[in-house]
DNA sequence: TAAAAAATTTAGGCGACCCAAAGTTTACCG
DNA sequence: CGGTAAACTTTGGGTCGCCTAAATTTTTTA
């Protein structure tokens, strides 16, 4: 048997299927997975089992089924590496949702940790940067379309050049401002500048490698409490205001 | 079972293996698969008769392994997607070569044609955009590294123009220039400008989705017979000097 | 509250993998 | 030619993931 920390990639689409589903309910029930992963009931028994043996779910006959903390914690990886796949593919490669999620969903089980990570910082530095961002994705689908009617190298550079000063352009124009997370609303991204402070939400971010240069997107604001949830290198967090205040970014011009 | 077409990922790793041996010695033998995936020898056997029955290879017992058109057809299929998976890993992402080898050999069995598709365009694209190339990696690289001493947008901008200006200055001074494919040596790359004729290697790179505007790779050339081994999207090919000489492209300034 | 309906589990089976150990075949050498 | 080592195959047994059919439990309904 594979050891109690480790599932397999069926067992891990099992528990991202319980993960979505208790985050729409409040719990999920053995004909809901069934459902959604479009297999037999009683497979979805024998799948709860082995789940539940090694910790990952709470469990019992006929009951409802809830995460554990560690199943919690191990959906929440798996679904992670489902969206950095999927950004990748939706965002750089420009595949549809349909699509991209299918195929994230089959390679989320064989991506390394190393090189997820490093595509995760690859999406986020294409957006960010300059030279890339939507031109270079639009350039990247005239290059795959082109019959016949393509550019040479000089002409090619010479748009770049173009389209970089006329964005500088933009840019200054529009006056990139420094401002506290917690200014930011919901959809819009920027550059963390710097994290204040050295423990609580300071520490947290370090332990996930999130630091000065790293892009954060504001997913969802609570206009009552002013809590924040936001998504940095592929990690969906919830901020409260005042945590959200120790973190400066650079807005981005978008 | 599965269908007569079509390989489990296993299966395929199996096939991918003996095509690597067949390619280095002249015929493989079943000691090798097994030492080359690490498995046992009766595990060879047993994917042995799987892939002979399905008509991918030929063997007969205690004899000699060798692969099929069939076998030969589905085994370079497997090899390009795990090189392309590779190339982007290494050339992109920057991952060293064993631990890109390792998960493209995983992931290789759950990638969409689609997806590879685009995946090989964008690797394409980007060694050969200006805006592209070695600088937008040197770039990422940084963006990954930075710890504090980051670049606010604006200065990034400003960089990026430098980069470009002086790219533009490099490559009027080289001043690139149209040559047919079999001018190039080896190692050399090219961007794909015209194919002359319609039959022959010209139906052949159509039906590949070979098209003006695509990146030829020169891997190897003879020096007797001026044959060339190509790389293009992916795909592995051997020309002969008139059909090379029907391809012309602009030189690729690295 | 008892029967009907729905949900879930159990039992039994299959195909695809893999391994260890035991048995065969082959190649080669004295 | 016989003996032997190496290469290879077969046998038997285990895991995993899925399925169907039948039994059981829970929920709904009359
Ligand atoms: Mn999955
Ligand atoms: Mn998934
Ligand atoms: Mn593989
Ligand atoms: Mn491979």
């Amino acid at each position: 048997m594979t050891p109690v920390d480790e599932l397999s990639a069926s067992m891990e689409d099992y528990l991202e299927a319980i993960y979505h589903i208790v985050t729409a309910k409040q719990a999920a029930r053995a004909k809901d997975i069934a459902k959604r992963l479009d297999v037999n009931n009683s497979s979805v028994t024998g799948a709860l089992r082995t789940l539940s043996e090694k910790g990952f779910i709470n469990y019992a006959p006929y009951d409802v089924i809830t995460l554990t903390p560690k199943g919690h914690k191990h959906a929440e990886d798996v679904v992670r590496r489902h969206e950095a796949l999927m950004d990748f593919f939706t965002k750089v490669l420009c595949v549809d949702r349909t699509e991209a999620s299918e195929a994230a969903c089959k390679m989320e089980h064989a991506v390394s940790r190393n090189i997820l990570d490093r595509l995760i910082r690859f999406v986020e530095f294409i957006e960010i940067c300059p030279r890339g961002g939507e031109t270079l994705i639009q350039g990247f689908n005239n290059h795959c379309r082109q019959e016949g009617n393509f550019i040479t190298c000089q002409d090619s550079l010479a748009r770049c050049l173009e389209d970089l000063k006329q964005r500088q352009k933009d840019i200054e124009g529009d006056l990139l401002e420094t401002a506290p997370l917690n200014d930011l609303r919901q959809d819009q991204r920027g550059k963390i500048l710097k994290i204040k402070g050295k423990g609580g939400i300071s520490k947290k971010l370090a332990e996930l490698e999130v630091t000065p240069g790293s892009i954060v997107e504001v997913i969802q604001t609570d206009t009552e409490t002013g809590a924040l949830d936001i998504k940095v290198r592929g990690y969906r967090l919830s901020l409260s205001t005042e945590e959200a205040a120790k973190i400066l970014v650079e807005r981005s011009g978008n």
